[in-house]
RNA sequence: GGAGGGAUGGCUGAGCGGUUGAAAGCGCUGGUUUCGAAAACCAGUUGGGGAGAAAUCUUCACGCGAGUUCGAAUCUCGCUCCCUCCGCCA
């Protein structure tokens, strides 16, 4: 949500934010409203303050045991009043929070315009490309041949985009994960954390996924709860409504869920193998910053993510969205994408935002400035990093000739020392 | 699922329908005192909105939402959450 007062005072910079990130909002109508309310909201004041005033002195007259009736009969009509403007000031504040929760987030000044991804600009390229003596596979193929995914079964069990990992491969994922969570809490410093999977409509409207969103997402309907579709929903919430003193800040929080996401908008997109599945697991890092620090702290957060890759010997390149391809509620955001030799693409595996005050001020999450005035954190998140696609990589950039696929050094201690995946 | 009890400021905890945004205590901050500290004493200490250059004024909020009333922390109804007991259950 954004400042009501930057919407007020610097409307055309708010405009060109919505146009720019290919969304629309009814900002005209939003100030109409806002000052109409704004009046209204000064004239019922005086009539409280009369009603108040009134108040007093008829209770001093009881005490006295002297007559107020004509006191309270005048104040009958006040309240009359009142109430009508009450009524009118909430269908006013309704409708103005209905609107406000559309606008999205302002781009930050660094991030290039552009209508989608072809505006995108990479920033860096790491690592090298490996070298095949042979044409790698895709792994669905691998994943066949060596019996450790099976996406027939899944989708007996439940229905297409699902993935099912079997023996070493399911081993391979747990290992995965933990790696990265150890790397995060022990060497970067951040909480672990193990939130619930389900949230209710208040903590998915704080990061931002309501209301827009609502189609993208699993639903509970008899308890109006919602599959998290990351773990940036439940631990951006775990502050939501507190103050939190400045010694505090800044806070990490790392934690691997599933995310659940129905992908509404790309049936037919990427249907092979696990490249876009409706259930995957996540290792998420969260940060809550001063706003000073926070343009840092997304560095250092892109840094931390890219370390996974690092670590696991992967090639990747780090992609600064443009304004078009930015989501929601992000102000910058860099994407990270791993090669992987088999589909012979780029895959996403990590998206490292900052969200600036625009979280925060929807979550209500404070901190008390050394002013001693309460003002909005600023909320980072980044994927530390997304687990399916970082395991096509790891299966298509480490496999071997003869069909077997070699586990990368730093998982091994993780895989009870296994070092090649063979067939049965 | 059934039966009870509860929700008040940073915390504990009072609160008769009428100067109660809220007693008291604790904590915290500042001051006095001290060589320094402790203790003691004094003062301050919730958050949001509006008006104003500011001082300041004003309004809202006692889990949330309705209602009764001239007036609600206090009465009524609904909801949420927490606790205890019973049942069921991983």
């Amino acid at each position: 949500m954004l400042d009501l007062n930057i919407i007020r005072n610097e409307i055309e910079k708010v405009k060109r934010a919505v146009i720019n990130k290919n969304e629309s909002a009814n900002l005209d109508s939003l100030l109409e409203l806002d000052s109409k309310r704004k009046s209204l909201l000064i004239e019922c004041d005086d009539l409280r303050n009369r009603r108040n005033i009134t108040s007093k002195i008829i209770s001093e007259l009881k005490s006295k045991k002297q007559d107020a009736s004509n006191e309270i009969q005048e104040m009958k009509g006040v309240s009359d009043n009142i109430k009508q403007f009450e009524v009118d000031i909430k269908t006013l504040t309704d409708e103005l929070e209905s609107i406000l929760l559309k606008i999205p987030n302002i781009p930050a000044p660094d991030v290039p315009v552009g209508k989608d991804p072809t505006s995108n600009v990479i920033v860096k390229e790491c690592g090298e490309r490996r070298e095949f003596s042979f044409t790698p596979l895709p792994h669905w193929d691998i994943g066949k041949t060596l019996d450790i995914l099976d996406f027939e079964r899944a989708a007996k069990i439940t229905g297409a985009g699902f993935a099912l990992y079997k023996g070493a491969g399911a081993r391979l994922e747990r290992a995965l994960y933990n790696f990265m969570l150890d790397l995060h809490s022990q060497e970067h410093g951040y909480t672990e954390i193990f939130p619930p999977y389900l949230v209710n409509r208040s903590s998915m409207t704080g990061t931002g996924q309501l209301p827009k969103l609502e189609e993208d997402m699993y639903r509970i309907p008899e308890d109006d709860l919602f599959l998290i579709p990351t773990a940036e929903v439940p631990v951006t919430n775990i502050h939501s409504n507190e103050i939190l003193s400045a010694q505090d800040l800044p806070m990490y929080y790392t934690a691997c869920t599933a995310c659940f996401r129905r992908e509404a908008g790309s049936h037919g997109k990427d249907t092979r193998g696990m490249l876009r599945v409706h259930q995957f697991n996540k290792v998420e890092l969260v940060k809550l910053v001063r706003p000073e620090t926070s343009y840092d702290e997304l560095e250092s957060l892109l840094s931390v993510s890219e370390k996974v890759l690092q670590l696991l010997g992967l090639q990747h390149q780090v992609v600064k969205l443009c304004t078009g391809d930015l989501s929601f509620a992000a102000a910058k955001c860099y994407d990270i994408e791993v090669w992987s030799p088999g589909v012979n693409k780029f895959l996403e595996v990590s998206s490292c935002s900052n969200f600036e005050d625009f979280q925060a001020r929807r979550c209500n999450i404070r901190f008390r400035d050394d002013e001693g005035k309460t003002r909005h954190v600023h909320t980072l998140n980044g994927s530390g990093v997304a687990l399916p696609r970082t395991m096509i990589a790891v299966i298509e950039n480490y496999q071997r000739e003869d069909g077997t696929v070699e586990i990368p050094e730093v998982l091994r201690p993780y895989m009870n020392g296994l070092e090649l995946i063979k067939k049965k």
